[in-house]
DNA sequence: CGACACTTTGAAGACGATCAACGCCGGTGG
DNA sequence: CCACCGGCGTTGATCGTCTTCAAAGTGTCG
């Protein structure tokens, strides 16, 4: 197969990043192109883990069911990011969330065998996947963290601000990539409390009307979510929101 | 340096499983013992990260301040589990929380470049890093959906079950291995509601009366805390709670 | 015996969940 | 073209849970 075929999104991943070339072409043919419509289960909790997967296009949301019919949204993922690869080198052996196509979506899948002997293989590959999971490690462990300290209030400011991280968007203005509903099952409050909490946040200098978000005093924000861990440096989205800052003071002062 | 030296506790460490013997002593080579006295600090929040830790003895707290005084406890670490490996596979340069020893500790800490070497060298090391920070990755995420969606008197439920597994403590009595606040802190409740959780619990069959715990019905405390993951094949705690229920069965009806 | 850390208990208040009603919008079908 | 419907979001009222503040009980150790 021709390396072309493979989108720019798959051929950059930091997953591949210090293989030569001819070891990222010939990893690459191990995996195959999949098309998922939307409301499409990509695999269901319970199932066997049988692949990795790569997300090229669309949106997926992982989820929970509790037998009281509550869905609880554990993750959405987005282009360039990654699936179950902690599921496999766990050796966890089914699936512990459901995964669905929240619009058209591309992915690339990968047998399960196949990340565990890139990683044996290369040990370029398997450092990449030690960082990216270490890293994974530390979202969910911040996660738990602001779960148990965060008011909801908060939880909403500090999603707000790791969407700018994630989507590369500009505080200062940006429209919602999915729905309230979905984003209220995300941070695993009610959607009537997050429709209340969004009037709350005008106090502290972000508006939202309809889906569209502006974030007035990013400083403000930045230590009104983060209080909690005040030595920031190593936190990603600080160190991208403190660029910001630091970019938007050059700017006008009021934007 | 004779291999002798080294606690058994680390030579059967799940870490270097597969690893030549020559090899595994050629590594342990690399890292020195070190005593901590109770209170004493491993490290704050902010410091560099140097090393990669495997408590021989004692109890180790991770724990991190915010700016109004109120400190949440990360997570407490035993005998036999190793610390910071995912700070410094995520190549995270600063501590994100302070460490300090709960009890007199003896640690053995292997510098920084030791881990990502090993990684480097053994592919079997490199495999078991692997697993072992995907399986830390999973205990944080189902934290935080715990955290997210459970009560007070559900996450401690969960917490003693959790303990069980943990400490290998028999289910049908045994006595709290840390204190009453601390646990509190671990879960992120105040001491007041964890110490009124308590006498809750007693309804869905856990009683406890200072720091001895019953559990009187496994399969009830099962269902009243997971009902949440109902597909519970691949959690290690319920694997480990669903041996102890066949087990008790085998045993007198009542215990 | 007193100091101190740890824990329990009570009363008040804040916060989020729940139930219910309604507004808005896009799509479908008559 | 309009009526109807279903998904989505807002708003209000109420209730239960957890936090907070305050006080007092328990235990250990010098």
């Amino acid at each position: 197969m021709p390396p072309t075929i493979y989108p720019d999104i798959i051929r950059a991943l930091p997953l591949f990043s210090g293989l030569h070339e001819q070891d990222k072409a010939a990893l690459l043919t191990g995996g195959r192109i999949c098309q998922c419509k939307r409301g499409q289960l990509l695999f269901h909790h319970g199932d066997p883990v049988t692949h990795f997967y790569i997300i090229i296009s669309g949106t997926v949301q992982f989820f929970r069911e509790n037998p009281d019919g509550h869905e609880k949204t554990i993750d959405v993922f987005k282009a360039g990011q990654t699936m179950c690869e902690s599921e496999i080198m766990d050796a966890c052996r089914h699936h512990r969330v459901n995964a669905i196509a929240l619009d058209d979506v591309a992915v690339m899948e990968f047998p399960m065998a196949w990340l565990k002997d890139a990683a044996k293989k290369h040990t370029a590959f398997a450092l990449n996947l030690l960082s990216s999971i270490s890293h994974q490690a530390h979202l969910a462990e911040v996660e738990a963290e602001h779960q148990a300290t965060m008011s909801a209030t908060q939880l909403v400011a500090c999603f707000m601000q790791r969407l700018c991280v994630l989507y590369d968007f500009e505080p200062a203005g940006f429209d919602l990539p999915y729905t309230k509903t979905l984003i209220a099952s995300r941070l695993g409050m009610e959607l009537e409390t997050f429709s209340r909490t969004l009037a709350k946040l005008k106090e502290q200098g972000i508006t939202v009307e309809g889906t569209h978000v502006m974030i007035h005093d990013l400083k403000h924000i930045e230590q009104y979510v983060c209080s909690l861990c005040s030595v920031s440096e190593d936190c990603p989205t600080h160190q991208a929101m403190a660029r910001r800052i630091a970019t938007a003071q050059h700017s006008t002062t009021q934007i």
